[in-house]
DNA sequence: CAATGAGTGAGACTAAGTGTCATACGGCAT
DNA sequence: ATGCCGTATGACACTTAGTCTCACTCATTG
């Protein structure tokens, strides 16, 4: 059952890999995977789906993710939601780098990624939307924010996917506390106001600054 | 020449219309236009994409206008360089909306879109992040910029497209104003301190605080 | 043993997309 | 006017993705 998909995904990316995807038909990963051609299109609904075998198990796991974190959890949720999706690739290792291969290579698979992308970054802004007010400088917001959080995932799983980066798990760390920097609205963030009495050296207000901004960084990464 | 590709593109969406887009297939198309299956095939690679005739030549016009920006000019020339395209949609009215009907009902029509938008926003990364330093940070950032300006865009065409939203000009210049106020870097925004001298009233701090964020959003739309 | 039902294979069918070849049309030089 | 050439078109054949239907197998259950 789930054997035989894996069986079919696996006899795929053995003959894509060697002839390449476009001289690969349907007909051919079936023969090579030993079912019928009706098998294939009963697993996955088109030749394409078969590069990504699980990409609905992942989408349902994110948004069991959200769906079960409370109401006030807003930004964080979502960075910590996205980081399942990118965790995922990185366990699945090797397979995560051929499909890589394909998907720049082929026009048609990089498109199907980037539509599953656009699937995350609409769950996430449905979340974020839903969370904030409903006013529509809100709503640009939640867009805006679910959009940086996709793009911030997007941006390391390609580095590790080209062998760029060697610690995703601490890479993510850092593009989301820069997301969290960017957006994190004021309920999150607390907002600062620095009373200057006339008479403080400038340096002071520096140093002051400085350490306001840091707080902010660190809090957020560990929220 | 031109006018075939009209008028192919008129007949397809009149079938469209009338059939919807699964029951039509691209011989009728041809047949209503009163050409043959081959010219359509020429004028148009394929049947998705004879809903978005003049894709192609948006995009060049866009990169056209970020490849004749100042090295200098950053977020401001892509949030110019997107207006571009929105008012392209609002200038083509009613058959803009017939095509949002489209995408929004056919699934390989939405898909289909979001590939065009997202080879907008490549673009604008490739602009923002080449006119930016070469730091992780700095390509990280111009990722979440042309995200977030792609989603601005988005937001305010689809709010159009729904009739929800009378006045493009003034909302594109809203949305992209905050993006600007999110994004743009600090040799472009003056960074604002308030200095507060003890005894004076929390209203008037209130009044000074607004009147300088306004003043950002009109300067940034100015610029 | 009979019945049910899920998974599979075989094969027909539609339609998208590609490639080839012949033809018609419009300009251009002799 | 005639012959030539490049371009746009139409006709047609072909491949392949994807859908649908029907028949078969096999394991479970009453």
């Amino acid at each position: 059952m789930a054997a035989a998909r894996d069986e079919i995904s696996d006899a795929a990316f053995r003959l894509f890999g060697i002839q390449g995807y476009a001289a690969t038909s349907v007909d051919d990963i079936a023969s090579e995977a030993g079912v019928s051609r009706s098998t294939f299109f009963r697993s996955f609904g088109s030749k394409e789906a078969v590069i990504f075998p699980d990409h609905d198990e992942i989408l349902g796991r994110v948004e069991e993710r959200l769906r079960s974190s409370p109401a006030d959890a807003g930004l964080a949720a979502v960075t910590d939601a996205v980081k399942i999706v990118l965790f995922h690739y990185v366990a699945e290792g090797e397979r995560a780098r051929e499909r890589y291969g394909l998907t720049s290579t082929v026009p048609a698979l990089r498109e199907r990624e980037l539509v599953s992308g656009a699937r995350y970054q609409r769950l996430f802004r449905r979340y974020l939307s839903h969370w904030a007010d409903a006013s529509p400088e809100a709503e640009l917001r939640a867009e805006m924010t679910a959009a940086a959080v996709v793009a911030a995932h997007n941006r390391v799983l390609r580095r590790w996917l080209r062998r760029e980066c060697t610690d995703p798990q601490r890479e993510i760390e850092q593009a989301l506390a820069a997301v969290h920097r960017t957006f994190a609205d004021e309920s999150e963030a607390s907002i600062g106001m620095l009373v200057v009495p006339a008479g403080v050296p400038a340096s002071a207000v520096e140093k002051a600054v400085k350490r306001a901004l840091e707080g902010i960084a660190v809090r957020n990464l560990d929220q």
